[in-house]
DNA sequence: TCGATACGATACGGTACAGTTTCGTAAGTA
DNA sequence: TACTTACGAAACTGTACCGTATCGTATCGA
């Protein structure tokens, strides 16, 4: 509406960056619960009056900040499916473990079940896209024949997806070593071969 | 040691059980992070010094209670791996859906992965029991040749079990029908199946 | 009956933290 | 120069909540 012609001081760029920063840097080292925004500011080197003077609340900073977190996510195309399935894999896995060091993944899970505004942006964009990848990956593949064509795209997705939630959610009670994804594509893929 | 004889007016078994009834009706309400030990108190229809008479703090209670509520999981055992594999999902998701009103899952989880004292029992007494469970059901059916003998254990009980953890974090972002578990142990079991 | 412990009710201390306000100053526009 | 808005620093308000203490009463054993 209002292309108003500002006056005054402009507002400093560095700041809504240096605070988006603290944000994430903040959410690894402490998690959610544990982030407060005084401690935003002082990692931010800014002032709890900026903050507030760019985000209403602490709430509408989150989802403004997480959301934005991880939209980048190229998927593997080598035309080999075993292949990319596993390198698929190992992504998630070093994502979920790069920030499952803050934690951020496992509370962002508790936010999705829980239906919060946060969490139906965090699933919105994160989630959602990168299962609607999968399943293109895999209809793909169906449709040049590399995997029976009966197969359910759908629980396909949530076969190679699932377990690597749940080991990321075991953590140290059940750790994976490398070996674990292919072994994880290997079996699925027995089953998922198309009849000779 | 001392099995000193009590004086006094004794303890109220009753009120032991309202508290712990009262933090897991509450922990469905409103979850791990909205529940104060005032609305405990209050739902119980006790007093706090009653509850720190008992706990010496709020972690101690959430531990105690939480740790002790879901022991008995009887494992389906027809003899026929497809159907009580079947079984053994629907009965996972209906227990998951059951507390999943309260989000308590999630938030173990996330205990869980952060390793907290809390995670940590949880783990210990809810989580790992029923996978060593599921695993020596799956051995018993290679053992009498109804699945192929060189299926990795460990990565069947990840992939059957990871998929519908993810299912109930996603919720109503994917729902999943009554169709879904038998869908997915079939597809599994097509892999499965010893060569003939 | 007496002493000890439990009970609910309730007040209180202490702390953590979200969000607001004030103040002196910096950086723009008219 | 005058006006407007942004900035950091820091004090402040309000609230939530854990854990403790106090009080009058109830229930046990001796």
């Amino acid at each position: 509406m209002t292309t108003s012609i500002r006056v005054g001081r402009p507002r400093d760029a560095g700041v809504s960056s240096a605070v988006a920063g603290a944000v994430i840097s903040l959410l690894r080292e402490v998690g959610l619960s544990g982030l407060t925004m005084d401690a935003v500011a002082s990692r931010a080197g800014v002032s709890k009056a900026s903050i507030y003077r760019r985000w209403a609340s602490k709430e509408d900073l989150l989802v403004d900040v997480i959301a934005n977190l991880a939209s980048e996510n190229p998927v593997p195309d080598t035309g080999h499916l075993r292949d990319d399935l596993v390198e698929l894999l190992h992504r998630m896995q070093a994502f979920l473990s790069d920030i499952e060091a803050g934690q951020i993944f496992p509370r962002m899970a508790a936010e999705v079940h829980a239906a919060s505004e946060l969490g139906r942006r965090y699933a919105e964009q994160v989630i959602l896209p990168r299962r609607a990848m999968l399943a293109g990956m895999l209809s793909e593949a169906r449709a040049r024949g590399a995997i029976r064509d009966d197969l359910d795209i759908d629980v396909a997705v949530d076969v190679l997806t699932g377990p690597v939630i749940l080991r990321m959610l075991l953590g140290r009670l059940a750790p994976s070593d490398s070996e674990w994804a292919p072994r994880l594509v290997d079996g699925l893929l027995q089953g998922w071969a198309p009849d000779r």
